[in-house]
DNA sequence: TAAATAATGTTATACTATAACCTTGTTAGA
DNA sequence: TCTAACAAGGTTATAGTATAACATTATTTA
């Protein structure tokens, strides 16, 4: 899991860039400029920043002025699974494991909206027997948990 | 889990309302009639309906036209356990296991918006261990899976 | 090089949610 | 029983989130 542990940030930053480009080249994406800057600038905190966020530093850099630039770079880099959702905050996230194949689930902190990003499989466990069991087919999950973060514990 | 499978509804309803009563009575809460006319219309089906659309059957009836109407209500029926929101679709449910403490997980359909309502315990699961082991502490829990039902695999 | 496709720019608008303030109704204590 | 305190409801206005639709530009492919 990587998330409210201390890390080197700016490796951190690097090699997500770098895996971004590898994954494009192998899909036949395009990485364009706001594509690109949007990914920096979700991924500059692991924290969750809403579409008008990102649209007001895109637009203070010229690179658009309006909703639909940030809504078109969220969804390239979601549908690309380079950026997440985070549905309890309607903000958006850098991945933590560009390039795995996996599920996503999220710490969320309710006071600095700082979120980990933990890997868990719950179409496997009780979830997905209910599920199978009534016959319904699993094509996505959401798993978010809200809570207090260590830091904020400290000094709410 | 009660969902997709065919049951005597109207039963269903009638005993979900009674519950409701009895937990009103219990913690000293009022169902007033615009409260539980909208846990009525949210259990008319097992189906997630927007604050909106709450609105507009509401609204027809005489019973409040403004949207902090719907809002109102929908906010004392999930702080009462009676309702929840769905993150994923920006909607609300009615509880399929009110008067239980339950930690609730749905079944999404994307094409008929049915939900069925699971419990789960994730907080338990590689989600909780993961929290544990980086100190975070969860509050809340947001379980969703977006897929198809039995019914809409055969007639998407 | 032309045609097709993908991406961007822009306007307008739809959908979701809440702040703020005032009135009405209910409850609990004097 | 009256009234002070509080809870709920009514209304206006506005904040926050998201997308439809259409024109233009850039890139890719034939």
């Amino acid at each position: 899991m990587l998330g409210f542990e201390h890390h080197d940030h700016s490796a951190c930053v690097r090699s997500t860039l770098s895996r971004a480009e590898t994954e494009c080249a192998r899909k036949g994406l395009r990485l364009t400029p706001v594509r690109r800057r949007a990914l920096e600038i979700l991924l500059a905190e692991h924290r969750a920043l809403g579409a008008y966020d990102l649209l007001a530093v895109l637009s203070k850099e010229g690179l658009g002025a309006q909703p639909p630039v940030a809504y078109r770079a969220l969804d390239f880099l979601v549908k690309a699974g380079f950026a997440h959702k985070i549905e309890a905050l309607n903000a958006y996230i850098a991945c933590s494991h560009l390039g795995d194949d996996h599920a996503p689930a999220f710490l969320i902190c309710r006071n600095c909206n700082m979120v980990a990003e933990a890997d868990t499989a719950p179409a496997q466990g009780r979830l997905g027997d209910a599920a199978r069991a009534s016959g319904f087919i699993i094509e996505r999950t959401v798993v978010e948990a809200e809570g207090l973060c260590p830091d904020c514990q400290n000094a709410p």
